[in-house]
Parts: C-alpha cells; structure tokens; sequence
DNA sequence: CGACGCATTGATACGTCTCAATGGAAGTGG
DNA sequence: CCACTTCCATTGAGACGTATCAATGCGTCG
C-alpha cells in the first residue's frame, strides 16, 4: 500500500482468469538507488557488509492485483521481501482463504522454511506489488562468505511465526471494535517504523479481507470503522484512512503488542 | 495428562505461593527405560543413532502442580520434554494470562530460540507433571559429532510455531461448539499418534484454561460439553471424558487440521 | 464426613451475524 | 467526457449466540 509505482492496470472481471502474464519480472533490483535499503533485510545486508546487491543476484517481480506470488503447495526456492503494494498471505488449508498477515512495504514475506520446501501458505497481490527475491541457494554461499548475514539469517527464522501469536492475542476473546482498532494501530506502528506517513494512508485491502483476517464480516469491520469515525479517532473514505489520535486507537485496542503500550500493567490486569 | 506417575501431593490453597520446592531435580532420565523413548525427540535420537542417552545428560525433573518450568522474561538454556502431566505455556505480555498451548506427554515444549535467549512464554504445570530437559550446548555439541541429529534440529524449529497457526484457524470465525470439538478431536489425535488411549482421557486443565485457550468462557465450555454429551458424542463427569464417536467430533469441527479430514474439499469451499 | 473449589445450569443483556436495501466510488464503453 | 455498469462500502432491522450474573450441584481433598 502506499505510494505504488505505476498506474494501477486495466482489470478485467474476474481476478483470477486474465490473460496477462501472472507476474512479470522486470529488472535486477538495484539495492542502491532503492527508497527501502535501510529497512529491508537484503538493503541492509548489503549496506553492512562488503556484500554487492549483485552478489545476491536480487530479481524484481512485479504481481498483478489479484494474483499470486506462489501458492501453498508450491515450492519456494527464494524468499522476499515486498518493495511496493500490499500481500495479503492466505492459508487455504481449512477451505475457507483466511488471511494469516498482510505484508507491507519493506516486510518480508512469511518465511516458512530456510529450504526448498512445499509452502504452506500463499501470497496474493491485494493490489499491484513489486517483490524482491532472495534464492536461498545464493544466501547460502553469501552466508558462508560473511559471518554477519548469517545472524541476521538465525533471528529471520526465529522472527517467521512471531507474526501469527501476536494475531492470535490481537483476535481472541476480543470484541469487534478491539480488533479493528488493533489492527489499524498495528498497521500505524509498523508504517511509522519503515518511515512512511503513519496517520494517513489508503488501505489496500477490501473490508472483506480484514473482515476474514480478524475472524470478523465485513459488515461489521464497517460498522466499527464508522463507529471510530463518531468516536472522532478516525477518518474515513473508502479506502482512504486518517488516523486523527493513534493513543485514542492505542487505547482501544489493548492488543497491540507492538508499539509501546501506555497502560499500565496494574490496570490491565484489573480488567 | 494420562497415566500421572505418582500420587498427586497434598497442595496448598494458593498455587503461587508454597513453600515446597517449586520443582525437584530427580534423577537422570534413563530414555532406555522410558515408556515414550519411540516417541519423544531425544529418545528417538538416542535410538536411531550412537548417541547414548548419557551423553545427551537429560535431566528429569518434577513440577508440581500449579508451578512454573520457567516464566516469561527467563533465559532458557534446555529445550523439554514432557514425560507425564499436562503443561500450558502462556502468553502474559497482554495482561492477561493467554495460553498458546497446552503440551501432552511426548511432546516438546514450543522451542522459542535456539540458543540461550529469554523466553517469550510460561510454562506452567496444569497438573504435577515429569520433564526432561536437554541442554542446548550438550545438544550442539552431539549435532556436531552426530550429523543425523542436526536434521532432526531442523525440523524441530521449523515446526516450533506451527502450533499457533492451527490455534488461530480453530478459533478464528468459529463458534463456541466448534472450537471445543476440535480442541477435543485434536487432543484425542494427539493422543492417538503417542500411542495413549485415545477415546478416554482425563482433562488435567480446568475449564476456565480451556476457556482461555479457545477465547471462550468457562461457562461456554461448560455448556458445549454438555451439548455434545446431549448428541450422544461425548460422555463427561467433571475432568473424565469419554469421547464416544470420533468420527462426529471431527465433523463437528472443520478446523481439525491436523487429523485427516473426511469433508471433502468441494463440500467447504460451498460455505 | 464436611468444606472448598470447580463444574453445571438458568435467565437476561449485549454484541455480532445475517439478510436486505441503499449509497458511492472506480472503471467501461459510447 | 459523460452516462452507465459494476463492485464495494455503508447502513438498517431482526435473529442468533455468547457473555454475564447468580444459584445450585458435585467431585475432590482435607
């Protein structure tokens, strides 16, 4: 989300059945002249050490709205990291496509297994994305090369299903407006912490897609959108949000266990 | 749960605050001896391959009841096993205590980091239960000597936070029925594949930790399981639960995925 | 046996889902 | 460029399910 590139394309009906090439690659991703070196894992990588981009031989995909990265099943011999657009990752295996996360600007991708492995989950373009990847074949030799990208290397596995608990704490025994407020503060904390504009932005997403990431209907991630609205923390059009006091959302929304909780223990656990 | 080695010990009123040893260090776990060698992960690895339980120095040791293997904040140095009882980790960062799971014997306790680093969880003791502990140094040290383990490791971390996943996908969306049924059809499988009686069993944890573990109330939980003893699936008296038809348990709750899944794909997706 | 904690059950309030209709934004084709 | 179409978001009224509060029943353990 945020800031796409291009022009969204022409859409035909359906998302899945068009004729234009699935993903396109474009060019090798030049690390250097990139907005989001200093906050992607291969940017940094190659800021820190003596590591070229072109040493990681980093592809640039573009992904059409509506299209796959990769779908569970299939198997991935890279990982990434999303440089523009929105991912939403979906677990199909309960029938039902529920979202698990949506990956932002400058995020990696769910990494799931260091190896070649069947993926469990699948990444859709929410809207036109550009991805970079990383074969792990190629991390390997790097790593055995230079010793600091292989602890970025460890806390990058260890971080991978961080992601999933925090959803869990974020969805379970909460109320609606709970979870739609922690979800736009976590939105908030993790735009802000990649240096893009926290309080106002265009959300990607349809209301369906929240709506089945946090376990609620659209109907009602409506409702409580509007219902911020009257609260006087959020403005809202559409797509388009504006966050007018992020502690208001804070507070609302206990759940965020990312950004700094201003409640005091003690009176959280009055409740 | 199943199967508690000794008598349970006269305890205190409050949990937190006996002045009995919190945990007791016994003896050397001798995996030759143990009823779970084929099942648990250092018992297989001292069968598959020359690694001598000795050499591994797993410890066993006791926790009583209500008692803490560790608490959040702490620095782990072991990863675990348990042996018999019933433990839940929990997740207290967000006040309130939120249980991420509940570990059976064979199984391992969620394997955080790899090397020495705080714990993200509790590990508390539903019931008096045995543990075995293998210390990460020891354990480097044998992959070191024994290539065969370090695989075994792999798979070990890879699956750490697989757990919480499938904890999400049982309760997101889902109504109170379905969420107890598959917490019991996936307990009756867990059960099954470590070769305990799958179909009666006693529930070591109260139904306020069940509760909180599938973002119920007790009194909901309560009242779903005497709705599946009202259709003939289940048969309760207090923690003793009989599980009368398996089959209709997993029908009842399509978010087993952990089992195999009679409904077929076709049948879903139509929801 | 008696006391305590836990589980069960009931009545009511509240919140979310459901179904349905309206409104508005984005994209299409003339 | 404008009117049209379509998809998506919003809003409303009602049904349903879970939380809540309270009382009773029962196992567990002293």
């Amino acid at each position: 989300m945020q800031a796409r590139p291009y022009r969204r394309r022409a859409r035909a009906g359906n998302d899945e059945d068009e004729d234009e090439p699935m993903m396109r690659e474009t060019r090798r991703g030049d690390c250097e002249w990139c907005g989001l070196r200093r906050v992607c894992f291969p940017g940094r990588l190659t800021a820190e050490s003596p590591v070229g981009a072109a040493l990681l031989s980093i592809r640039c995909v573009r992904i059409a709205r509506g299209h796959a990265l990769y779908r569970a099943g299939e198997r991935i011999e890279a990982f990434h990291m999303l440089r523009s657009g929105c991912i939403k990752e979906t677990d199909d295996s309960d029938g039902r496509e529920s979202i698990v996360n949506f990956c932002l600007p400058g995020e990696l991708l769910t990494v799931q297994n260091a190896a070649s492995a069947k993926s469990q989950l699948s990444s859709i373009a929410v809207e036109t994305s550009f991805v970079c990847a990383v074969p792990w074949r190629v991390f390997y030799r790097v790593c055995a090369q230079f010793p600091s990208a292989t602890g970025e290397f460890i806390k990058l596995i260890a971080r991978s299903g961080g992601g999933t608990r925090e959803l869990l704490t974020l969805i379970r025994g909460r109320g609606a407006l709970e979870r739609v407020a922690g979800f736009l503060s976590n939105l908030c904390t993790r735009m802000q912490s990649r240096g893009f504009p926290a309080r106002e932005f265009r959300l990607g997403m349809s209301r369906e897609d929240i709506a089945r990431y946090l376990g609620l209907r659209s109907e009602t991630v409506s409702r409580c959108f509007s219902e911020l609205a009257r609260r006087g923390v959020l403005r809202v059009r559409a797509k388009r949000i504006q966050i007018l006091s992020i502690q208001e959302m804070r507070r609302l929304s206990i759940a965020d266990v990312f950004g700094s909780l201003e409640t005091p223990m003690a009176e959280r656990e009055a409740v």
